[in-house]
DNA sequence: CTGAAAGCGCTTACAG
DNA sequence: CTGAAAGCGCTTACAG
């Protein structure tokens, strides 16, 4: 005889009361009795009981699950070390309330919204993150569309109805640019992100309000993917101006390695010919030499607590947004004071 | 008047059959003749019906997904750029199926446990993935008791009942070696991974064995559990021996480009004193300097492939194991000739 | 080839 | 405070 795992009948039946007793015992529900609960729970625990998701899927319409969408070409996913940090801290507040992620990597826009809408008819998700934020992104009118509850990860734009988890970059960006500023550099550029992602472009303004304040020329700016690729690339541009900056800020780690790279083929000895800046503070990033100068946020936390952020607003239908600890400089090795000779660079080798 | 999502009754109504047809349709059941397939079909598209996920699990025991379960530290998860990777070939896999990739990121061995356990109990998944195999893994005890069907990424030693995707490494570290020994170095070094996992274990033996084929001494290695940390404290102690090495073969990048880090730090020349070699083949790793020499395979196939192979055992009950084509060396700039004076480096800057 | 009915394991009004 | 029953939307024997 197969083991048969006990259902609620078996619960109320062993415990001599009705099937919907223990139903309300087991969601805490008023209407039963504190002996009578505590009875039912007793019984349930020795028999094991766990109740099955698909039946109360089914009568609930709720999964017990969150969904995380990210879109990404997959030769690029792996360069990002935000998500796996991300996802591990989302999946800390997840186990206690046994709850589920459910992951889809996409490559494109249209396979991106076709999977929240697949998630949502399949009620397979009661809520998503949503991640990367775009200027006029279509997947508000999507997700509203839908019906389906969600929190953003950085502040969304000209919307407050959704709730988001933030990290305040751009005083990030401005320390890198002040500490800089404060080592003599004055020509510094910026490799930035993808300008049609929020915290791409939010970076940049930051960069260019900084460099304003200190009442230095911002407008050497060269847009990215953020992949290490276009890091070196962007690099390289930069390094063949015809009068070079002594200082470039990456607006990401694996950009700012790559940048690193193209300096020391050049011959250029980082930091006395070159300061570089990165951001994320990833784990890599302290042990290349010399060990990269970055900003420091703590993706961890930050999936806690949009984790935490979404459970609210799914149970309750409404949560508060929330503001965490701003991003913070690192100061290590790749940064130091500007080159006497600003203009001319060491020979290349 | 709320738009209620059609269901099977509606199909089933207006199409003028029963419930139970509509269904036999739905799944290509024998029993209902083409014209009326046809038919029940169309008139599910006009409707726009979307059979019920929650009620077909509760009726199938099927839940239409799969598992991931990765046992990794929070602070060491990004440091992998494997998994991200490997996720993004699953999902390939997947969504042609209509399933989706359920994902956990735990911290330790009992946490681990646990979750395959709700995994199974829940019903949550209709079979897993196995990866970072250990010696003596608790989880083959653990998934035979639960009857979850699993697929194991790299070759279960001592186990032929689960179905398993492969890449050949040992013939990626075996290349190196004699691309090391080609280049006139002998007295070669291994940073390898945790002991404790098969694919570090299996990395290490081929080591070992390439040296002795080539006659040389392979005792210089040491073990690590894969992060970028210890593949800098690894490369010191190295260093700081008596007779160090000329060429060090890393078991993956990240500890490969701490080691650079290390190796430059030092005012050791990279490959004029020494040459370095890693393995995944990242992204970054071709942007560092020098580029790095490094085992290249495909996670992103692998994924794929691992996918549509425990989506067959699910479907069928058995499954072939899959060998992918072997990892194989990537030549790049971190490798040149041995030193002639191998026993003293070039004296620190 | 087709239909009517029971069942999957819960939740939730509705009576008492 | 408790019980009996219907319902969630499918699947699957069982009859015809």
């Amino acid at each position: 005889m197969a083991i048969r795992k006990p259902t609620i009948t078996d619960v109320a039946r062993t415990a001599g009361v009705s099937k919907g007793l223990v139903s309300f015992a087991l969601n805490d529900k008023p209407g039963v009795s504190p002996e009578t609960r505590k009875r039912i729970l007793e019984v349930a625990g020795d028999l094991g009981w766990r109740p099955s998701l698909s039946a109360r899927s089914l009568s609930t319409r709720t999964s017990f699950a969150l969904g995380l969408v990210i879109r990404r070409k997959a030769e690029v996913i792996s360069a990002d070390p935000f998500f796996p940090a991300f996802i591990a801290g989302v999946e800390s507040a997840l186990t206690e309330e046994g709850r589920a992620l459910v992951l889809s990597v996409v490559p494109d826009a249209e396979a991106e919204l076709r999977t929240y809408r697949t998630l949502a008819g399949d009620n397979r998700v009661d809520g998503v993150f949503l991640t990367d934020l775009r200027e006029n992104d279509e997947r508000f009118a999507v997700l509203a569309d839908l019906g389906l509850p969600a929190v953003a990860l950085g502040h969304p734009t000209g919307r407050d109805d959704m709730p988001f988890v933030q990290v305040d970059d751009t005083h990030g960006i401005a320390s890198a640019v002040e500490h800089l500023v404060s080592l003599g550099h004055s020509r510094i550029a910026h490799v930035a992100g993808d300008p049609m992602m929020m915290h791409g472009g939010r970076r940049r303004s930051s960069f260019d309000e900084a460099m304003r304040e200190a009442g230095l020329d911002p407008s050497l700016v060269i847009d990215t993917d953020f992949s290490a690729s276009n890091g070196a690339d962007a690099t390289k541009r930069l390094l063949d101006n015809s009068h070079p900056p002594t200082a470039i800020v990456y607006a990401n780690d694996p950009m700012a390695i790559a940048g690193l790279g193209v300096a020391q083929q050049r011959g250029l000895r980082v930091p006395a010919d070159l300061s570089i800046t990165g951001f994320d503070g990833t784990d890599i990033s302290g042990y290349v030499f010399p060990a990269l100068t970055t900003i420091t946020s703590d993706p961890v936390e930050w999936g806690m607590v949009a984790a935490r952020t979404l459970l609210e607003l799914i149970g309750s239908g409404s949560a508060e947004s929330v503001e965490l600890p701003p991003a913070s400089l690192l100061i290590r090795a790749s940064t130091g004071p500007a080159p006497s000779d600003s203009g001319h660079h060491a020979a290349h080798r």
